[in-house]
DNA sequence: AATGCGGGGGT
DNA sequence: ACCCCAGCATT
């Protein structure tokens, strides 16, 4: 145990969160936790966790309940995968695993939905396995602390910060340390504005010392943000309305919306609805990380011998059962108002 | 090795 | 406008 391992470990015995998924070993929950937390602040996670555990309290329930309805309780998280992965999982587990949770990283990893990060964590926390987790919080850490400026998002630099990170890990309690890194990372060693003043590690930290800690970790490039002109049609009949579910391999896959069409740009969208002018509009503006979109919500009442292929009519009431995505649902509480 | 996948919060 | 978040699957 070196001076800088006890001093992140004592931050955390002091500083760390109470959080649900730390006061059990039980890999389901973790599981679930690990699953819901990617690429997910825990202040968005957590009621989602509360939902899941009340909802589904064994693996057994998750395995045998509907896919609709695991995505209905994911709506709003985002990264849909997650959800459809975490119920073939489940039922992957409870067919060939008779329900245990498989114990080891090198068999963990096999499971849909989990990758090294994911793997490494359940492996630590509930089997006391001496492997490291490398997130976000960590890949910032460890650059941070070695003052290292291999880009983190290289695949290649990957191999080098696991190979830091194990030397580095606390072989007594693997599952705390890897904890106490990520909350110091969370918390502490913060992406702007790091609290270097009341930092434990200063003295340690290369990069404080070099005067590089606004550089690092060193990033590679931003991806490109897509723009997309989307028309909705809000079409009501006797009480229905059309809804159809999302099948191609692209956002929000097998999620429910209104019928819709896309345009390839912001003009011939213009065009299009500039025609429906008669109609009641309303007109979103959704920002998604990878994607700006804009859509417009075209309404049109008691509608006949209009029909859209792969939809159906669905009774207006029962709309809220379906899984939606959140430009939907920002869509509908506006509506309500 | 590079790209796509949500939504919320921060500067 | 840009970054970040308890990453992963696909190509």
């Amino acid at each position: 145990m070196t001076r800088l391992n006890f001093e992140i470990l004592h931050w955390y015995e002091i500083n760390k969160r109470n959080l649900p998924w730390r006061n059990t070993k039980n890999p389901y929950f973790v599981w679930l936790s690990e699953i819901i937390l990617q690429q997910t602040r825990v202040d968005q996670g957590l009621p989602y966790y509360e939902k899941f555990i009340a909802q589904y309290p064994t693996i057994f329930d998750l395995a045998k309940a509907s896919e609709k309805n695991i995505l209905k309780d994911w709506q709003g998280l985002g990264y849909y995968s997650r959800a459809r992965n975490l119920h073939y999982t489940a039922k992957k587990i409870v067919q060939s695993y008779h329900g245990i949770f498989p114990s080891t990283f090198d068999e963990i990893l096999l499971l849909k939905g989990i990758g090294r990060y994911t793997a490494a964590a359940i492996a630590s926390f509930c089997f006391d396995e001496q492997i490291a987790v490398l997130d976000g919080n960590v890949y910032r850490l460890l650059s941070r602390i070695f003052d290292i400026d291999l880009p983190v998002n290289v695949s290649k630099n990957q191999v080098e910060f696991e190979k830091i990170a194990n030397e580095f890990l606390d072989k007594t309690n693997p599952g705390n340390f890897n904890q106490a890194m990520m909350e110091f990372g969370a918390l502490q060693c913060k992406p702007v504005s790091p609290n270097c003043s009341s930092c434990p590690l200063r003295i340690y930290c290369l990069s404080y010392k070099n005067e590089t800690v606004a550089f690092r970790p060193v990033k590679l490039k931003k991806q490109k943000i897509r723009k997309r002109f989307f028309i909705y049609w809000v079409l009501e009949k006797d009480g229905n309305v059309l809804l159809r579910r999302r099948l191609e391999n692209d956002i929000w896959k097998m999620l429910y919306e209104f019928p819709s069409s896309e345009f390839p740009n912001q003009k011939e969208q213009e065009n299009f609805v500039s025609r429906f002018l008669q109609f009641p509009q309303k007109t979103f503006k959704h920002i998604l990380s990878h994607q700006h979109i804009t859509a417009t919500f075209i309404a049109i009442e008691d509608v006949s011998g209009f029909s859209f292929p792969d939809s159906d009519w669905i009774a207006s009431e029962s709309i809220s059962d379906f899984p939606m995505h959140r430009l939907m649902t920002r869509y509908l509480e506006q509506r309500n108002h």
